[in-house]
DNA sequence: AAGTGGTCTAGACCACATC
DNA sequence: ATGTGGTCTAGACCACTTG
């Protein structure tokens, strides 16, 4: 090493503290363009590589977003609130509204994509329903888009001999979507479970909702129950995390 | 290049490929050791950075763990559930239990590191409990671990003159917790609010929970109301995604 | 003592975005 | 055309863990 640099802390993190400090002191604004591989190298000295690593750390942070080609800039964080709750209230699906339209301030979430097909089940989703392995299942497959980017991956499995010839089978399910559908079979959900977890995205999730890196994913299943507790349908939607506030508002 | 490599794929993604598909296989569990830096270098022919790069994709996606020294080892999921409603029935805690022994199978969750002071309420909690920014609030901190490892840690914010010269301001808050004292001041929480996010952890966060490269945090805010309507504490906790599942059960 | 991952250098070529 | 980040090499020294 040339100079006296002491501290026992990494180069390439006393680099990348410095720009997180120009960061949250507003030098720089979401959206800015931060000093790059080359600034980095002239500013402080440092090899490419280690200019590199300093940048990366924002970006495993979250805190910064690299754009080919253009440079490395600051993210935004501009959530949607999703109400886990009052969303699903009866009252909201039942008079023909989308559950999803109660989400949004202002931006628009649209339906993107839509699959639907029929499989065997998938042995988790089998035994939550109560299905065997073989029995075959509705598969409905979405993709949600916010300003143009997608948050949301939900797929959908309901046993396949519940909705045979309902409109459940076909890609618009109608007003009032599947829960109103499900309600005219006999099978009308009034009770939900959302169990949520929190992960980095695989390749293949990162690829399909365009997250740059160090944006993690969060992970909800929502099961739906009939009054007499029998499950009817698996939700497993997988949210851009930075896309996503979720809200439960529940009494003691 | 030497051989005929051709794919358009980067070394280090098929690298990282092969051995998830190996992980994925079973030809790895839990805990045992990757072929490291060096294995990767003679097998595949690339340079120590290419094989770290590798090596990387599967930290950065939670896949593995890399310890200093020792290798890279394939990382474990055994997660704690969490009920996000239950938990918080009056029943609970109006018994004397404590509202965390509800989260556990089997396993232990014990708190850490216990600390109260008293602060000038931040300005987000603030407005959340409707006060002045120059109103002091009671901030109690915890720090809770599992088998060893920390998970969760917690900070709560109460009005300071609401909980004046009640046990809440001491370390040991006594039977029932925090909300059994509130509920014999007569501010009984009766609703709650739970607003989710996720994020990667900040280098403070990270070390506080011992957590390995790759794993995000679990930011959950609950504010606590009673039947009036009166916000008297919030609580912000910072979670170990990979040691968490929350659980929330409603009706429509 | 040997092997491991962590950090760092000093080069290089490429695809891509912006101008 | 220039500059950007993305990938890659071939070395090096260090701190750490394990046998």
């Amino acid at each position: 090493m040339v100079g006296g640099g002491s501290a026992k802390q990494p180069k390439y993190q006393r680099i990348a503290e410095a720009l997180k400090a120009s960061v949250h002191s507003g030098e720089y604004r979401p959206g800015d363009r931060l000093p790059g591989e080359n600034d980095l190298m002239d500013t402080y000295g440092v090899a490419r590589m280690t200019a590199r690593q300093a940048l990366g750390v924002l970006q495993s942070e979250g805190i910064a977003e690299a754009r080919k080609g253009a440079g490395v800039f600051v993210r935004d964080f501009r959530p949607v609130r999703r109400r886990g709750i009052q969303r699903l209230a009866a009252d909201r699906w039942g008079a023909g509204q989308s559950i999803w339209s109660a989400d949004i301030d202002s931006r628009e979430l649209l339906v993107d994509h839509v699959t639907v097909t029929h499989q065997p089940a998938p042995a988790p989703v089998a035994a939550i329903l109560g299905l065997d392995p073989d029995d075959t299942v509705c598969v409905r497959t979405r993709r949600f888009v916010l300003d143009g980017k997608p948050v949301l991956l939900s797929t959908s499995y309901l046993p396949a001999d519940l909705v045979a010839g309902s409109p459940i089978t076909r890609e618009d399910t109608g007003p009032g979507g599947t829960y109103a559908r499900l309600a005219e079979l006999g099978a009308k959900p009034v009770h939900f479970r959302e169990e949520i977890r929190s992960r980095m995205p695989t390749s293949t999730e990162a690829d399909d909702l365009k997250l740059p890196a160090g944006t993690p994913v969060i992970l909800v299943c929502r099961t739906a129950f009939t009054d007499d507790g029998r499950p009817v349908e698996v939700n497993e939607m997988t949210l851009d995390a930075a896309s996503y506030i979720l809200e439960y508002d529940f009494d003691a």
